[in-house]
DNA sequence: ACGCGGACTTAGCAACATACCG
DNA sequence: CGGTATGTTGCTAAGTCCGCGT
């Protein structure tokens, strides 16, 4: 029934549909998919184990009695660019072999636990959310910095260290954060720490009052190759122009690494190389083969060396002088307070090397110039000069964005930025806000999700694609997936953006029914690869979508992601697609922790648990990382300890079990006392053996899993400083400094009861 | 609606710094 | 004390999403 229906009512419409999701602008004349780099996803390939279902208690009730149809007249654009065949080798990509265990770890993030709170029109009401705390007021009278309250903050900083350095009482004043961080530099904050957050925010889009800051930090001149240092071209040394040269140098630094041989790479660079080239230099150097840049190369190497080999005062210099930039350049000051820059150096030039198969590899990023720059700050701040006998592209003074500098990046042709670092009261507001959204989120998923699950029947195809992806962006924490323009990047794809090639359907697999197999690379060229069993709408649905498509056509043909946020927003103020993966990620972490802890459990044992949680998220988020380098060889160093120590422990064994023998016998003080020795030798040992055996557990699950992009952009930080006070475990185990810096607002507010 | 520029978040990797080991 | 393993920071590419102009 509902099959054939389905089937039917498909072909209603699948006329309009075919028809235009197969005309192809033809832009995209052809990209050769070369993939060579699946090496890397493969080996990072896993399979995830199959997420279960959300709760599906309407199902059965549904019939398909509706008939599906575009809504005519809705816009039949379609999202038709992907003509050529992107079929390549990735469906030989055996299906998840290397699969990491991770059982229930990775289930849906959605808890059972969460009863929906009565609370439909929370989340309904448009606007009402407000803030978090009370608004600014903003006629603030004296707003203006006339005193900046941390101003000594660098001075403080540094005699603090001195101070340190000097004599290291830190034991008593940082007692816990010793064992985390440097035992002898730890550095201090400055006494009052500014707490932003418990001050009134802006509303009305203003971002700052008063913005004071020195410029950026130009990449430094370009220094010539000493003489002796050649190049060569067709066996013959040649002199080459400053500016041919510089740019030379970037292709020798690569030299031994992989894409300079890649004839995409090559091409790239030679073109734009070219370009620098003197008219006489362009009619020698023809040919890229011809040249030989390995005398350049070993130079650089050799340099590099030299680096290393610096004496320790050379190398103090070295790092004297950084400190100093950072101080002069690394701060500014924004209302009232000093702040610290996240990036104040221009980026240096070099050949622009995309991640994945990047049509772009090997392009010239140029070096930027003064004249390229936008300075931003208030008008009443002290204007950063521009270098000498140079000036500034334009200062303006808008409080309504956060940047401090932007220029144009030349690759892309995208502006680039200076802005603030996370510690800063600009970025922790808005990190703070987007938790707050993703609470909200957890107030009306239910009504969300039936409202879905509706949708999945509805007789416009528009709507029901809506529902499917966004069942997807719920369940599996896929990106949205806006569409890319075809050949100004990697071909990588998000939920609306998949294409029918990137999707295999099973109506029964290993037992399972309905099962949906993902595979396609995702932001950063990072493969996503998954075997999910879905509800039976949802996989009828998924046939109907690619009904008469080729596999290079778009999965969702009548979805992007303006359409799909744009639902988002009524359904929810503030809501859009990526806060279902900030919401999933921070409620699988609560709800992990909750079920992994275990109150007995020693510290150790309690961290592994809260690495386990953390994992979770990231298996779900798809964090993933390359295999460290290393990797073997320290689980192998590791796994050798773990059997000395066992054999220590035997070893004591046996000295405890003639210990007390000889108790047994002499029953003295002494020999008493002996055996309670060794008794405790033994426990020591066992303890120190439970400790690396948690170690190697932990490091053998992690191996290409990155926890650090889901703890620094996923997780509620509330939860893990909760779960830390809960549990004593101090939160120098579970963030480090920068990230302690980052959350400070969170260690300060969140209690042990906090919930997410 | 749509396409695009702009602003801002999220991402993995490499270089660097520090802890650790023999 | 030097070399290596490990943790941290810097870097910048690659996403998301919004708002504007058409």
């Amino acid at each position: 029934m509902s099959g054939d229906q389905l089937h039917n009512d498909s072909q209603i419409d699948s006329g309009s549909r075919t028809n235009d999701s197969h005309k192809h602008k033809d832009k995209h004349k052809d990209r050769e998919h070369k993939h060579k780099d699946h090496k890397k996803d493969k080996e990072r390939e896993k399979s995830k184990h199959s997420n279960s279902e959300h709760k599906d208690s309407s199902e059965k009730k549904n019939k398909d009695k509706d008939k599906v149809k575009h809504k005519d007249g809705s816009s039949e654009k379609h999202k038709d660019k992907h003509k050529d065949k992107r079929k390549d080798e990735k469906s030989k990509s055996s299906s998840g072999e290397t699969k990491i265990k991770m059982e229930k770890e990775n289930g849906f993030a959605s808890p059972p636990h969460i009863k929906a709170e009565p609370e439909s029109n929370h989340c309904l009401s448009p606007k009402h959310n407000k803030s978090l705390k009370r608004e600014r007021d903003d006629d603030d009278a004296d707003f203006k910095p006339k005193k900046i309250k941390i101003e000594n903050e660098k001075k403080a900083k540094k005699k603090k260290q001195d101070q340190e350095d000097i004599k290291p009482k830190k034991k008593t004043k940082d007692k816990r954060g010793a064992a985390a961080d440097g035992k002898k530099r730890v550095k201090k904050e400055p006494e009052e720490k500014w707490k932003w957050w418990e001050e009134e925010r802006y509303t009305d889009g203003v971002k700052w009052k008063f913005l004071e800051h020195k410029g950026p930090v130009f990449a430094p001149d370009y220094e010539p190759l000493p003489s002796k240092v050649k190049f060569y071209y067709d066996g013959k040394p040649m002199k080459l122009s400053p500016q041919t040269e510089e740019v030379a140098t970037f292709f020798a630094k690569m030299l031994d690494h992989e894409y300079t041989t890649k004839d995409i790479f090559r091409k790239n660079f030679f073109k734009d190389w070219r370009k620098e080239m003197t008219s006489e230099e362009k009619s020698i150097l023809t040919d890229l083969k011809k040249c030989d840049f390995t005398e350049m190369s070993e130079y650089f190497k050799a340099q590099s060396e030299a680096r290393k080999q610096m004496t320790k005062e050379e190398k103090l210099k070295i790092k004297e002088e950084n400190e100093r930039l950072l101080q002069e350049y690394g701060f500014c000051v924004m209302d009232n307070h000093k702040e610290r820059i996240a990036n104040f150096r221009i980026e240096p030039p070099g050949l622009f090397r995309g991640r994945g198969d990047h049509p772009k590899m090997g392009m010239l990023k140029r070096r930027i110039q003064p004249e390229e720059i936008i300075i931003n700050c208030s008008k009443d701040s002290k204007i950063p000069p521009a270098p000498a006998g140079h000036k500034w592209k334009e200062v303006r003074h808008d409080n309504k964005v956060t940047w401090l500098v932007s220029w144009n990046e030349n690759i892309q042709g995208s502006i680039k930025y200076i802005m603030l670092n996370p510690s800063s009261r600009i970025k922790g507001e808005k990190d703070w806000q987007k938790y707050e959204t993703a609470r909200k989120l957890k107030k009306c998923v239910d009504r969300l999700r039936n409202q879905y699950r509706e949708d999945w029947k509805s007789k416009e195809m528009k709507i029901r694609q809506r529902a499917v992806a966004l069942y997807f962006i719920d369940k599996l924490a896929l990106r949205a997936g806006n569409e890319k323009e075809e050949g100004e990047s990697a071909d990588t794809v998000g939920c609306c953006s998949l294409r029918v090639e990137h999707i295999k359907l099973y109506p029964e697999m290993d037992g399972q029914e309905f099962v949906v197999e993902f595979d396609f690379l995702g932001k950063d060229s990072i493969r996503y690869y998954n075997k999910v069993p879905v509800e039976k709408r949802v996989f009828k649905n998924l046939q109907l979508f690619m009904e008469n498509k080729q596999p290079e056509d778009d999965l969702f043909d009548r979805l992007n992601t303006s359409i799909l946020n744009k639902h988002l927003q009524e359904l929810m103020d503030g809501l859009t697609a990526k806060v279902f993966r900030t919401y999933n990620a921070s409620i699988t972490l609560q709800q992990q922790l909750k079920e992994l802890t275990n109150p007995d459990e020693n510290l150790p044992a309690k961290i592994l648990s809260y690495n386990r949680a953390n994992r979770a998220v990231a298996v779900l988020c798809n964090h993933q990382r390359a295999p460290p380098k290393t990797f073997e060889k320290s689980m192998q160093n590791l796994q050798t300890k773990i059997d000395s120590k066992k054999d220590q422990i035997s070893a004591s064994r046996r000295e405890l079990k003639s210990a007390k023998a000889d108790a047994k016998v002499r029953r003295d003080e002494k020999t008493k006392k002996c055996v309670e020795s060794k008794k405790k030798a033994v426990q020591r040992l066992e303890e120190q053996l439970m400790k690396l055996e948690v170690q190697a557990t932990d490091r053998e699950e992690n191996k290409q899993i990155a926890l650090g992009t889901s703890k620094l952009n996923y997780l509620d930080p509330r939860i893990s400083v909760a779960w830390c006070k809960k549990w004593d475990v101090p939160i120098e185990k579970i963030y480090n400094k920068t990230q302690r810096e980052k959350f400070a607002w969170a260690i300060d507010m969140a209690e042990e009861d906090y919930e997410f």
